[in-house]
DNA sequence: TTAAGATTCAAACGAGCGTTTGAATCAGGC
DNA sequence: GCCTGATTCAAACGCTCGTTTGAATCTTAA
């Protein structure tokens, strides 16, 4: 019922009073990001929007669907282009393997790209997808793996050729913590912001980018242990 | 109005029919990890620790009081074992800096004894936290910001000293990061596990964290990046 | 035993929620 | 110019929410 496009079409109308689909979308993004799924109501969603209470469930069918369709918009491209940059970046490797550098940039690129183009959502939709990763709600968690399965798949097919010494299991779990890292950072610098003193170089994604590379880069290259080593449950033994 | 505990005391009880106040916190701990904070509702709550609906607001005020007492019972304790074995390590050290990897050691081992302890929360809790981590509201991220705040500030002087080659602000993100992973591997590794196939060392935290530990500190541990080097936009420059 | 206070309880309050409805309005093809 | 389907709109539906209330019950101490 009603899943198509509104029925005229041509160039966009305008800049500031575009399509209801769309400023739906634009007006979920920021609230959901700064509340969360839960606590935005529709009624202050689409009262943000300038559109009818009931224009959310004519043209996406329900809240759910909504905040589905708000991540989807942004993460596929962003997921196709990781995947993009990746090939790029093994055809010019020629057969021999990707460096783990150059992995972990085709990675974090579209994602810095994404927060800076403001038109795309800009880091209100990094956070939005972050605060995502953590929601315990099944509809959200199962978008997202599916979202990501792919690319994911494809990075760590990467990183086994980058990184032969490590073993799989190994880096299953090393691919977590970057994804932890990179997801926590995009979600809430500012619930950091207040134990850390970094107004400096607030807003400055590409320097962040520039700390976050070379941390997961040396984590993923880590020396795995060995079985000998325990971790020590009493500090003097 | 009502601040004190019950009047009768004596020793506990009972195991399984505790008190009404630990009644709450208990089913509040398990319902708050399962379905997050705005989409648990008190009704049941309450049903689940068999006491009335009046309860939770006579004996915690509200429920964003109780959402607070739920964090601060476990989060307080287990910081302060953190702060503890960290002066500990520093008293062994003999004005030495304590180097990086028994740094790191003294911050997750208070978190896996308290995974370890189903008495205390066991690994539902750590869940509820990382996913506190990334609630957007304003009163759970004060509350975290301020029980995190002098365990950060302990931890950051102790990688200061043992990482006297990276410079403070450099040190204040990798901190950020090292909380990320750590926080995020403690949130929700269910919903990686979706692509990533690691039954067999399910239920293993201690596994878990030897595969953390290394990967964090050959992170902090890593050179600082150089201000020549630039994160390229476009893979082939 | 009794008085006082702490705790439990059933019931209700008012507000806000997501969704549905059916009429009004709009656009474009014949 | 009208007809058809897509879109908008105000209003309401049924429900659940967090919180409050005031009486009933229990516990303790004098």
């Amino acid at each position: 019922m009603a899943s198509n496009r509104p029925a005229r079409k041509g160039v966009a109308t305008d800049v500031t009073s575009a399509d209801t689909k769309t400023r739906i979308l634009d007006a979920a993004e920021g609230l959901f990001m700064e509340h969360g799924f839960e606590a935005t109501s529709l009624r202050s969603l689409t009262s943000a929007a300038s559109v009818n209470l009931a224009a959310v469930n004519y043209h996406f069918g329900s809240k759910e669907e909504l905040f589905t369709a708000v991540l989807t918009r942004r993460l596929d491209p962003m997921n196709q282009e990781r995947i993009e940059l990746l090939e790029t970046a093994e055809k010019e490797a020629g057969g021999k393997p990707v460096t783990c550098e150059k992995i972990i940039t085709a990675m974090l690129i579209p994602a810095l790209r994404l927060a800076r183009d403001e038109k795309r959502g800009g880091k209100n939709f990094l956070r939005l997808l972050g605060r995502a990763y953590a929601d315990p709600a099944p509809f959200i968690r199962h978008l997202l793996s599916a979202q990501y399965a792919e690319m994911i798949a494809r990075y760590k097919e990467a990183f086994a050729r980058a990184l032969p010494h490590i073993s799989r299991q190994e880096l299953t779990w090393r691919l977590h913590f970057v994804m932890g890292a990179l997801s926590y950072t995009a979600a809430g610098t500012d619930a950091l912001r207040i134990y850390a003193q970094v107004g400096a170089e607030k807003d400055n994604d590409e320097l962040l980018l520039q700390r976050l590379a070379p941390f997961l880069v040396a984590g993923l290259k880590a020396p795995p242990v060995g079985d000998s080593r325990k971790l020590e449950l009493v500090s003097g033994d």
